[in-house]
DNA sequence: CTCATTTTGTACCGTTTCGCATAAAATAAT
DNA sequence: ATTATTTTATGCGAAACGGTACAAAATGAG
């Protein structure tokens, strides 16, 4: 598949890289980190970084669709079709509390939420990214929750278009919350009520 | 009540100067605004922004002081105790979109959300101040749905405290959703369909 | 072995950054 | 008028910034 490169190899893992840069990024935000910091943290000289990644905003778009890929994949595990549908959205939130509630000096929240919309008005593919990984969410939802409606786990003419944005609209608020500093007992609390409000309070 | 102070008297209105440095930061980010960006949008030197108002960091605090106690006054108003909570929760949304929806390049959002969540790991006071304006916000919503319980809007038994924290989720949701490009309509129907899932679809 | 190719590391460039020192200007008090 | 007090304006300076030139190092090809 990768046929051996001519010159000097490589010395570093451009997969793990991306997730080092997206540590810092997610703590300091895209203006608040230097290069200096990425070189740091990356343990790559910047001409390293630059040569392999581009330019600061060219990295921070590379971890951006990292993110966007891998929290795909989360959604899609949560989703395991073999469970209820109320199940699945509260593995998506439990899921994401996991990752929102990580983090050393404070609870870092959702990388893209927390970073990308500082730099979305300037940064228009920012904003398209981001707009873009919104979407794609929302969409895998709504996919599940229409499977939901044959299976009649939600009632028939169900607005699984909406309902898919509210369910996406209680993540987006653990998010925000989650970095704000909420307790994880408080977040847990607003998920559950998230779930009851889309499948019913059984 | 302000007694004429002693020396030379200010050229400039400190709350427009807030209000003017809100609006750079809204767009760029704290990290993304430079003390230049600032000077020139406020019509101030960096010595006088420096004295009136300290640092960069306490000059961002105060426009997030403010924009909290503005967003207060906005709610306030949107929760006009003469109309059902209905329309409450649709003006509330309404007014947030008015203000989520301005902006020359791009939707700006929500200013707390879009750019004090890129702080608030870095900058504990930030994160303090955002905590409390989104608890502020969910506590005075809560209020009005225990009155709308009273009433009868609302079923014996809900869980108000839930149920508030819910149409705010909505409402952090409309704030990033309306950052990354997304279009009125489509946060239309999402406030609208906020409301119905609050209110009852009626 | 020799050469072409790619990555690495050092050092550097010009610019921007934040913050302050200092003096001039404008007012009230005396 | 003189003085004390506060704000304004110019300009400085040390540090950090993003980005790159250049040569050494490490590999494959011939």
């Amino acid at each position: 598949m990768s046929e051996k490169k001519r010159g000097r190899p490589r010395a570093f893992d451009a997969k793990v890289t991306l997730e080092k840069a997206r540590d810092v990024f997610w703590d300091r935000g895209f203006a608040g980190t230097s290069l200096d910091t990425l070189s740091a943290a990356t343990q790559l000289n910047r001409p390293s970084l630059y040569g392999a990644f581009g330019d600061k905003e060219a990295l921070y778009l590379d971890v951006m669709e990292a993110y966007r890929a891998e929290s795909m994949d989360v959604l899609a595990d949560a989703l395991d079709l073999s469970l209820p549908l109320r199940d699945n959205l509260a593995n998506v939130y439990k899921g994401a509390l996991k990752i929102y509630l990580h983090g050393e000096t404070a609870a870092r929240g959702c990388f893209l939420i927390s970073t990308a919309t500082a730099e979305a008005i300037q940064h228009e593919r920012v904003r398209e990214l981001l707009r873009r990984s919104l979407e794609d969410f929302d969409s895998a939802i709504e996919q599940r929750m229409a499977l939901a409606v044959e299976r009649g786990e939600l009632p028939d003419g169900s607005d699984v278009h909406m309902l898919a944005r509210l369910a996406s609209a209680v993540m987006h608020s653990l998010a925000v919350r989650a970095r704000a500093g909420d307790s994880r007992k408080t977040l847990e609390a607003l998920a559950q009520s998230g779930v009851d409000m889309i499948c019913g309070k059984a």
